[in-house]
DNA sequence: TCTCATGGCGATACACCGTATAGCTCCCCT
DNA sequence: AGGGGAGCTATACGGTGTATCGCCATGAGA
């Protein structure tokens, strides 16, 4: 019987190894959100059976620790920053940027420690940066309240986004146009300062208000940093 | 034939509302987290079908809303607050101890915008301790920043808490005692400043932490409040 | 009092999910 | 050439959210 009588195997199968899981996974994530990444249809972008995936990862969690990890690969600094100052700031926008080229980042973020390689290389890069300027408990206050800013930031950030995006007014808009529950909340008159806030406040970008959060908190860092140990 | 001799239907279906799906559904979140949260279980509790509850409600997101929206009522200010930041500094606490009595707020703050009823009054309470303070654009930009911080904030110490309970182990015994893929890490010497941390640092109260940081971004927010427009 | 409409409820069903288990097939080493 | 082991696949189980539909009990109208 020769080679041709014979059927080849039905799946020719490429070796297949992490990281191609991780990024089938992540390019679903980016296309449909986190609800999207579904162990088989990761597996059915790889051409392989859904069990063949638990060779390479142990469940489904795992796997967005990994796609995670993954994205803090491009947090990373570039070079290595002028001053503590700037390599917050830096690593700030860098997490927004990330968290808006992948939104379901947001949804994961602070979620769960990042213990990844990657996401450690962000934190020692961190550390390094504030390295020195005061004793360890008051560094590891600073960039854990700069981190917790810039988390919840960015997670309020993404899901006006999406508010938007489903509604399809933006945020100034609401009491104007529609805002089928909002606008009557708000005709009840039982919100007087939250009322005047919408319609007196200024539609700012939202990079803008983020940039101008960030800039508080890192002008009370700074006071504890140059003062020893406030 | 008399009332006894005919059984009574199965279920003497009490009449149900949107209050006791909301509770029976915050029960099962607090004892088994958000994952113990399906249409079925809630029915279950309340002796329904599945189906039934469609009738209240028209999507287990929106469940999620509701809640929220439901321990939004916890974090109401009880008595009006001295001062700003009094009220600011209340906020953040007994939106912290809610997300302590229901861990499962932890997943859910601040992934969808906070409309329901208790909501927006949390809000309205907030931004009236403000009011006049300064121009409501700055006084929005306060606002958000500590939101921001402390939603991240509260997240964090969440997630570290349940990493703690699944590996037994603090953050700080973690390098010592196995932590068996940090520890590995940490001795390769590629996170020389992670290291340092770990080893040097206090460990401190996560109530302590959270108390810090907080006070931190409060005297950045004091400082644009007092001054005009900064 | 009898009849009919209606609306809420339940059962059923569908498509999908994560993953345990067990068997098969192919390759390598002896 | 034969045996062992590893890696892949098929099957299966118990769950999920929710669309659809048929029933029954109730209240209204004659």
């Amino acid at each position: 019987m020769s080679v041709w009588d014979r059927p080849a195997p039905p799946n020719p199968p490429v070796p297949l190894d992490r990281g191609q899981i991780i990024a089938a996974a992540i390019a679903l994530a980016d296309e449909g959100g986190l609800a999207a990444v579904s162990v088989r249809k990761v597996a059915a972008r790889l051409n392989a059976g859904p069990m063949r995936l638990y060779g390479y990862i142990s469940t489904k969690d795992q796997l967005f620790d990994l796609m995670v990890d993954e994205v803090y690969a491009e947090i990373l600094p570039g070079e290595r920053p002028g001053d503590w100052r700037e390599a917050l700031r830096g690593l700030a926008h860098r997490t927004r940027q990330a968290a808006l080229r992948h939104e379901w980042l947001a949804d994961l973020l602070g979620g769960r420690p990042a213990l990844g390689p990657n996401g450690l290389a962000v934190t020692e890069a961190t550390l390094a940066a504030l390295d020195g300027l005061a004793d360890v408990d008051t560094v590891m206050r600073a960039v854990e309240t700069v981190s917790a800013y810039f988390t919840g930031a960015i997670r309020r950030e993404v899901a006006d986004l999406r508010a938007e995006r489903a509604t399809g007014l933006s945020k100034r808009e609401w009491q104007r146009a529609s805002g089928p529950h909002v606008t009557k909340m708000l005709a009840t008159g039982r919100f007087p300062a939250l009322s005047r806030a919408v319609h007196d406040g200024t539609e700012v970008a939202a990079e803008v208000s983020f940039a101008t959060g960030l800039d508080w908190v890192l002008d009370a860092v700074a006071a504890r940093l140059t003062r020893p140990a406030g």
